[in-house]
DNA sequence: TACATAATTTAGGCATACCTAAAAATTTAA
DNA sequence: TTAAATTTTTAGGTATGCCTAAATTATGTA
C-alpha cells in the first residue's frame, strides 16, 4: 500500500476510539497492516504535532486537533464511496477507491461530490436518468427518455 | 507535491514527444518541477526499466512499454477531467485533481466514469436531470423535474 | 575554430517511512 | 505471586525520491 499519512491514521484512530475508547499500537498496526514497531514511531510524532495523546505503554486517544482530521477524513471518504456506489461500483471497490481518493481531492470538488450524491437522494428527486444510465451501463445501449416517436420510454413505460 | 510515478514521467514524456519529438531532461525537469538531477536519475531507471529510450546527453523517446503507459493514463486523465466539469468543477481543479486521482482508481472504477461521461455526452442524452443538478448546486433548493401540482418544470418550461 | 554559455551528469547527502531483532514493560494465568 | 506469553519500545538498518555542488559534455556565437 502506499505511505500512510495523517488522515489515515486520524481516521483509522477515531473509528477504533468510537469502537474501545483506547486504541493500542497493536490495534493500528493491524489494521493498516504495518509493523508494529512502525507504529510507535508513528505514534510519537503525532504526539509531538498534536493530533493524538501518546503515553509510553498506555495507547492513545485523538486531541481535538486530530479528532477534526478525522472527522473531515470520514466525511471525504463517505462521501466517495456513496458517489461511487451511486455509479454502480460494487461497494468493496467504492470503499477501496473512497481511501485512495480522500487524501488527494480539492475541497471544491468534495463538495459537488458531496451535493451530487445528497442531490441523488433527494425524497423526489431526479433519477429516471439513472436507470437510463444502468442500462446504458449494463447492455451499451441508450434509450432516450423522451423518444422521439411518441412512444413512451420503455424503461419507464409501467409507470403512469 | 506527492512522489511521480512512472505514469506522470510517461505521460508527460508523450505529450512532450508528440510536440517536440525528442524530450529532453530539462523539458520533464520544468514540467514536473523537479531537479535536472534527479529527471537524469529517473531516466537511469527508467530506461533499465524498459520504459524509455534513453542515452546519456541524447535525451529520450518512449518505448512500446512506456507508450502504453501513458496512453492509458492519459485516457484516464482524460476522463476524470471531464467527469469532474460535468459535475461543475472549474476546468483548472478538474485538471488538478484528474492528475491525483488517476494514479489511484480501480479499472472497474474508471470504467463507469468512462460511462457516465459517454452517456452524459450522447446526441440525444438524458441530460435534464444535469441542469437539476445544477440548479441545486446553485440554489441548494431542489425542483422536481415532474411537479405534483402538475404545473410544468420551471427549469425546463421554456422548452415545449 | 575556440570560447562562453547552457545542459547534463556524477557524486554525495538528506529525510522519511518503513523494516527486523532484541530489549523492556505489561498482562495473563497457573 | 510469579513465570510465561504478549505487547510495546528501542536501536539500528534499508530503499527511495528527492536535493546541491561540482564536473563533464554539448551548443551557439564571435
Amino acid at each position: 500500500m502506499r505511505k500512510k499519512t495523517i488522515e489515515d491514521y486520524a481516521e483509522i484512530i477515531y473509528i477504533l476510539q468510537e469502537e474501545k475508547g483506547i486504541v493500542h499500537t497493536k490495534d493500528i498496526a493491524s489494521a493498516l497492516d504495518i509493523n508494529p514497531a512502525s507504529v510507535t514511531e508513528i505514534f510519537q510524532k503525532l504526539n509531538d504535532e498534536d493530533y493524538i495523546n501518546y503515553e509510553k505503554y498506555s495507547g492513545v486517544t485523538l486531541t481535538e486537533k486530530g479528532r477534526k482530521i478525522a472527522l473531515n477524513t470520514k466525511k471525504k471518504h463517505d462521501t466517495l464511496k456513496n458517489f461511487l456506489i451511486i455509479l454502480g461500483v460494487d461497494e468493496k471497490i467504492a470503499d477501496e477507491d473512497a481511501c485512495k481518493i480522500e487524501h488527494n481531492v480539492n475541497k471544491k470538488t468534495m463538495e459537488k461530490l458531496r451535493k451530487f450524491v445528497e442531490f441523488v437522494k433527494l425524497e423526489d428527486g431526479c433519477t429516471r436518468w439513472l436507470d437510463h444510465f444502468k442500462y446504458y451501463v449494463k447492455t451499451g445501449k441508450f434509450i432516450s427518455c423522451t423518444p422521439k416517436d411518441g412512444k413512451s420510454c420503455p424503461i419507464h413505460s409501467k409507470e403512469k
